[in-house]
DNA sequence: ATGTCGGTTGACTGACCAGTCAATCGCACG
DNA sequence: CGTGCGATTGACTGGTCAGTCAACCGACAT
């Protein structure tokens, strides 16, 4: 196509990730063929294969690399002294940030592996895992200092918590919620008003 | 293969769908092939075409039949003279009853379309999103009576519940969370306890 | 018995697409 | 300028599978 001019082998796998986010995140990655992604980065059918094994491997790659941030980010919440209540907002904080730079990456996330548990949300099954595992420590911690009631299990917390995020984006993704830079903000304490105040009045 | 002995058309096509849903849950909808159906049902290919025009329509079937009845119920409790956090729980109760009923259906309605965004999820937008309504109805009752605290939308609320509940499913599909009777009859109480009460000490 | 109707069969087809590979291109270095 | 090597190209292949269809069969009616 019209890669003839000569860039660093970095960026060029770079841009066929980029452009394969676009792709995964319009069309689904099931539903797309490699050339789409060939295409929509301006370069040959082959050479996605010259940078990736597979197709599967371009989402894996998309996934860990995103993924690992996330949570190598909630390890460093939990090391902070903070009350456990501002340790889940910045969690929360975290993920929606993360929507709001980059909704084509976090859609594809979402729909295509964390959510997609007959495929490669079985394949990543335990970095998923790790997440959960690492909100469910500091749910503990909150509950062993006396911040958190103790009447749900960590873990249980954990899923909930987690699940009620990923709700939110799905439903901005599909429009079910409203979208915009307020309501995303706004999203943030609903989080924390919702799991850890509670609706009773 | 072995339908040589005549039954009635609708036991015949349950049949089908039954073996679907035993399919879909162990292989995926993506990954299995039409005949692995016929084959679960011990029946031949081409019967599969007889009683459905396409291996979507299995799964329509299947989602539609059971996420309706998951509409319904919806509907009726909150017709019914309850506190709202009551009827917050009888929908717990309902979705997590589903499951311990038949988790592989669950599995399948779950995994295959309502999270499968770039699928069967788009397909059937209208009818999931019904299902989120009618809850963000009864979380906005509840607030206009003063059970609810007004400080997130009913939208949000509602998305918030359904997801933690959906989220739990999932940890126990891929067994991220301890299965079991009285696990199932615990996290009823669990879900409205988190959401409802709040994690606050 | 013979015929009819519709449930049942499974081989076949057409389309699709991931992954391969031999050829080409263009930069860097002698 | 060559020449060599790695990046780049895209036509091709092999396998897969959804959906079709003509033949078959068995219950029931006459």
């Amino acid at each position: 196509m019209t890669a003839t001019t000569r860039v660093p082998a970095a960026d060029r796998r770079r841009q066929i990730l980029d452009a394969a986010v676009r792709v995964f995140a319009r069309q689904g990655f099931h539903t797309c063929r490699v050339s789409d992604i060939a295409d929509e980065a301006g370069v040959a059918y082959g050479l996605v294969y010259h940078y990736f094994r597979s197709k599967d491997e371009v989402l894996d790659t998309l996934f860990l690399e995103r993924w690992n941030v996330m949570v190598a980010l909630i390890g460093q919440v939990d090391e902070q002294d903070l009350p456990a209540r501002d340790k889940l907002y910045a969690i929360a904080s975290f993920i929606v940030d993360s929507y709001r730079r980059d909704p084509e990456l976090m859609k594809v996330i979402i729909v295509e592996v964390t959510r997609a548990a007959n495929s490669f949300g079985r394949t990543h099954l335990d970095q998923i895992r790790l997440a959960y595992d690492r909100i469910a420590v500091i749910v503990e911690k909150g509950m062993a200092s006396g911040e958190f009631r103790d009447v749900v299990t960590p873990q249980f917390a954990a899923m909930a918590f987690y699940g009620a995020i990923e709700q939110v984006l799905t439903g901005w993704i599909f429009g079910m919620l409203p979208t915009g830079d307020e309501e995303y903000e706004r999203a943030k304490g609903f989080v924390i008003e919702t799991i850890f105040g509670g609706l009773a009045a």
